[in-house]
DNA sequence: TGGAGAATGTTGACTTCGTCAACATACAGC
DNA sequence: GCTGTATGTTGACGAAGTCAACATTCTCCA
């Protein structure tokens, strides 16, 4: 049994909870989300999880770390499996507002520092700073090849991250018209973004 | 004494419970707002506020309403001054980020299902659609004039109010870097988005 | 190999908070 | 002035986060 690292009494129950809380998170939001039922739902007593995390907010920032990584994976495999054009712009821009939409209370949790409340935890600054790094990184390959005009690809990235998220914001908190077509719409909204960052005002 | 209109007790306790709780949630955040300590605050005991309003959520849907109110009277004073040329759509945007980085607590109040936690409170829908319908609006006379181009005034409204929360939510949440010129990040911001909307893709 | 000490989990209790019910008081209008 | 309603108060309850004291189980070395 010297498979796990740490196999006490229950087995990794550190990693346990935060599947759990975002297991409740998607089920019922971040208010279903309460130390006593997360234990009860392992099995374990509702202080168990002061073992793992100092307390509640702790644990709901490792979910929210898990969200960025995986927001950040997502972009990721869809920039390597897209052809190294423009469009993989565009596509990133659809993967990142589909995955809001299919995780809205997990992404709403991501952005929520009211849930959260605290000043600045570095783990969740280091998981939103890397999936920026993503988007720069990109932005800056195509400035390469000329196909975005040149410039601070920094501001780039984050003008190009507040489109995406506030359209996805606007989506999970339901201030679009349910009868709009949400396809068009992010369709829309990522070809508006990129005709933007085509235009390349040297400004700034 | 016939000047207001319910002058009982208090005199007013309900608007004065929305003022103090939002002033409550700028300086503390939502968190410090309890419903012992807003009555506290007003010389009232902790169950005066059930008279006004049916529970907390209640108070601070009254709250985020008139956040939405008053974002929305800046921008309509701001498209009344300006000159009417396309440059408004530029100082409606800049106004609209300013607004949230200077009540950043009340303005992600204004977005907090996560707070708030009720589905669809009409009184919040009717106050952000009013907001929406201005900016449509402008939109629309600008669209007459020829200076962006034709095409579902309303989903290039949404296109234009993603970017603005999107950039406004990054901001008071943090993620961007704090050496970056904020003025220069928004005004790139709306400046790619107008050349965005300009270049007026009949897609959709 | 067996025990010491750390890691992990449990139980009881305290505090804060939202909320309701029962009670108290002030106002309006007849 | 009296009645009823609008408004405000107090006491109490349950839910939830959290801590301290205690219990159990694992690791590891003498």
């Amino acid at each position: 049994m010297a498979e796990r690292a740490h196999a006490y009494h229950h087995g990794d129950l550190r990693a346990a909870l935060v599947e759990e809380a975002a297991a409740m998170i998607s089920e019922g939001g971040a208010a279903s989300v309460t130390m006593r039922a997360i234990g009860g739902r392992l099995g374990v007593s509702r202080a168990a999880p002061y073992r793992h995390f100092p307390d509640k907010t702790a644990l709901l920032i490792a979910v929210a770390v898990q969200g960025f990584e995986r927001l950040r994976g997502r972009l990721e495999s869809i920039a390597a499996d897209s052809p190294s054009r423009l469009d993989r712009l565009l596509r990133m821009g659809e993967e990142y507002v589909r995955f809001a939409l299919e995780h809205p209370a997990h992404y709403r949790l991501m952005w929520g520092k009211e849930a959260i409340a605290r000043q600045d935890e570095p783990e969740l600054r280091e998981a939103a700073g890397a999936l920026l790094q993503h988007l720069v990184g990109v932005i800056e390959s195509h400035q390469t090849r000329g196909e975005i005009g040149p410039g601070d690809s920094r501001a780039r990235a984050y003008v190009a991250w507040s489109a995406v998220h506030g359209l996805a914001s606007l989506l999970i908190e339901g201030q679009i018209d349910p009868k709009v077509d949400v396809e068009g719409l992010i369709r829309q909204t990522t070809e508006t973004l990129l005709a933007g960052l085509r235009a390349s005002r040297p400004t700034t």
